[in-house]
Order: structure tokens, then C-alpha cells, then sequence
DNA sequence: AGCTATTGATAAAA
DNA sequence: TTTTTATCAATAGCT
């Protein structure tokens, strides 16, 4: 069709090339929609020109057609693997619910709460556990209060030696000093215990 | 094109209508390669018949065209959407996760486990927590068990009445029995507190 | 599925 | 670009 045949190859003059897609891609447009309207098809095109501009036509949707179309194909659909993928998460989301429904029900017995449903041998198992839980807790408590002890023993043991060195540094440098100087110094200050 | 115009309307006449689709379709196609070889443009076209079958064409490949007229448009990818959604749940995920953990801890702590990191005044309220915990589990069991010594009293007390009246039924009936005859009796049985 | 008379599309030119 | 026009291509109605 036109003044003569043409070679089905990439036009390469770049004038021809642009009116001629021009041409046929209203062309192409028009018989899509024709068949879309004669023939009851459903049909969606989508063009870029060598430029990158966009045309379309789309005798319903086009997302609903392409999703028609994979379907058709087998090609799994995004919507589908969509679905899975959030099931998946939202399994992953009632396992987790489930573990801190269980973690908080254990945290009730150990505070003594909602143990109705407890059995006397459960209870007692829960007795025993909470006395360890406290003995241990006691152990603790007494290790952090002597560890503290001993820290302050050794601070005051240092600031004794000091004291003697800065007592003995005095009398050395013929200056004759009392006890309770100690006391204030500015080098040195004595902790209460 | 053809012997006589053709009404730009759906063709009622069955056969027609599949005849004229089945070379519409081939010419709509054929148009649509040589645009794209001719103009070196990127063409995506899908068609359904009527009756549903699928026919296509693609230049390149109808995801990556049909996802540049998206992005072209300005639709947002449903990928994007996607990774969205997977950011939504993983967050979900991950607080729940940091819940689990906190749980966890506090478990660990009321079993008298892991008290390192637990200051003097933290350690003092634990021990308080488990002491109550302690106390309720033993009030609850006390309760327990008094229930449990209540019914069994209450059992025994209707046992003894049926004795009582089945005792008294045999002396009226004109038969004497003796006392242990209530013992191993098919209408009732001691139960050992 | 072929065959043509016709109509429709479009290449080249303006 | 769009219009014109000469040609070629597509296809409607028949077989």
C-alpha cells in the first residue's frame, strides 16, 4: 500500500521513519480497535516509538487483560504470588502471637496469677521453680553487696597507703603535721563506708 | 476493504463474526511486527476472542513492555507495592520478635537467670515479685487442696447416707445384715480418703 | 481454507 | 505535521 513496496527492515531514513510510524501506529490503533468492536475481542496494545513516547489502546483494561493473559499462559500471576507471599507472612505472625500468648501465661503463673487452671502437681512444680528463682535472686543480691564491699575496702585501703605516703612526705620535708590533716585534704578523700 | 463496507458494530452473524476475527487478528498482528521492525518500535499487543483464546504479540516481551508503559504512566509498580507490603510485615515480624525476647528475659530473670546486668534496687524488687508469686502459687494450692478434702467429705457423707438407707431397706424387707456387709456392696463403695 | 472485487492503508511528495 | 494521491495490502462476501 502507498506509492511502492517497502522492505520489511528498518527504515533507515529518519524523516520516512517517524512519518511512517506516525502512519501505522495510527493505523495499528484504529484496527485494533475495529476488531475489538467487530469481532467482540478484547484486546490491548501497547506501542513505544523509537523516541520512547508511549501510546496505547485497550478495548477493557490493560492490567486486567495482561493479568488475563498470564493467567492464560500459566505465567503465575503477581496477585497470586502476592497472596502466598502475605499468607506466608501472616503464618509466620500467628506462630509468633502464639509464642508470646505462651510466654505471657507462664510470666502469669510466676507472678501467681490465672493459676485456676493449674493442677496441684503443676502447682507444685511452680512452687519449687520460684523458690530457686529466689534463692538464686538472694545469691545474686549478696554477691553484688559484697563485691561492693570489697570494692570499697580496697578504695579505702588505697587511700590509707596514700595517706601514710603524703604523711611521710611531710615529716621528710621537715614540716610537722597532726593527724586529722588528712581529713580535707585536697589530695585525698576518705569514703565513709 | 472488501466486497462492501462493513458497520463499525459487533457482527451478529456467528460465522462471519469468527471468520472476519480469525483474519483481522492475522492482519492486526502482522502490522503490529512490521512496526516494530520497520519504525524500530516496541510493541506489545494482546488479543482474546470472544470465545477466550489468547493470541499475542511482543517485540521484545510483554512483562518488560507492558512494566516500562507502567512506569511510563506513572502506575505504580506492583512490585514496588510488593516490596512494600513484604517491609509492612517484616516490621510486624520484628516487633514481635523484640517482644518474644523481652518476655524472654523477664522469664529468665524471675528463674534466677541471667541477673548480671540487674542493678542492686532491681534485683531487691524481683525478689519481692517472687516472693508474692511464691505466696499466691501456696494459696492457691492450699485452696486446692481444701477443695479437694471438701469434696471428698461430701462424698463420703452421701455415701454414708446410702448406707444408712440401704441398711434400713434390709431390716424392713425382714433380712438382718451386719454392719461390714456395706463394704464391697455393688450400690456403693467406700472411697479412701 | 481459497478467490476476487472492493475498500482501506499508506509511501512518496508537497 | 498533515494532505494529497497513486498504489499496494487487507479483507468481506462467496465458494
Amino acid at each position: 500500500m502507498g506509492r511502492g513496496k517497502v522492505e520489511l527492515k528498518r527504515i533507515e531514513n529518519t524523516t520516512n521513519r517517524q512519518v511512517t510510524f506516525s502512519k501505522r501506529r495510527n493505523g495499528l490503533l484504529k484496527k485494533a480497535f475495529e476488531l475489538s468492536i467487530l469481532c467482540d475481542a478484547e484486546v490491548a496494545l501497547v506501542i513505544f516509538s523509537a523516541t520512547g513516547k508511549a501510546y496505547q489502546y485497550a478495548s477493557n483494561d490493560i492490567q486486567s487483560t495482561i493479568s488475563r493473559y498470564r493467567d492464560a499462559v500459566g505465567i503465575p500471576n503477581l496477585y497470586t504470588q502476592h497472596s502466598r507471599t502475605v499468607e506466608f507472612w501472616r503464618a509466620e505472625l500467628n506462630n509468633l502471637r502464639k509464642s508470646i500468648q505462651s510466654l505471657e501465661e507462664k510470666l502469669n503463673h510466676l507472678a501467681g496469677e490465672d493459676l485456676s487452671s493449674l493442677s496441684t502437681r503443676e502447682l507444685k512444680q511452680l512452687e519449687r521453680q520460684l523458690k530457686v528463682g529466689v534463692e538464686r535472686v538472694r545469691t545474686r543480691k549478696r554477691n553484688v553487696i559484697v563485691e561492693h564491699i570489697n570494692l570499697l575496702k580496697k578504695k579505702q585501703r588505697a587511700l590509707l597507703d596514700e595517706n601514710a605516703t603524703l604523711q611521710k612526705r611531710l615529716q621528710e620535708t621537715g614540716f610537722t603535721t597532726c593527724n586529722n590533716m588528712a581529713e580535707g585534704s585536697t589530695s585525698g578523700t576518705f569514703h565513709r563506708l
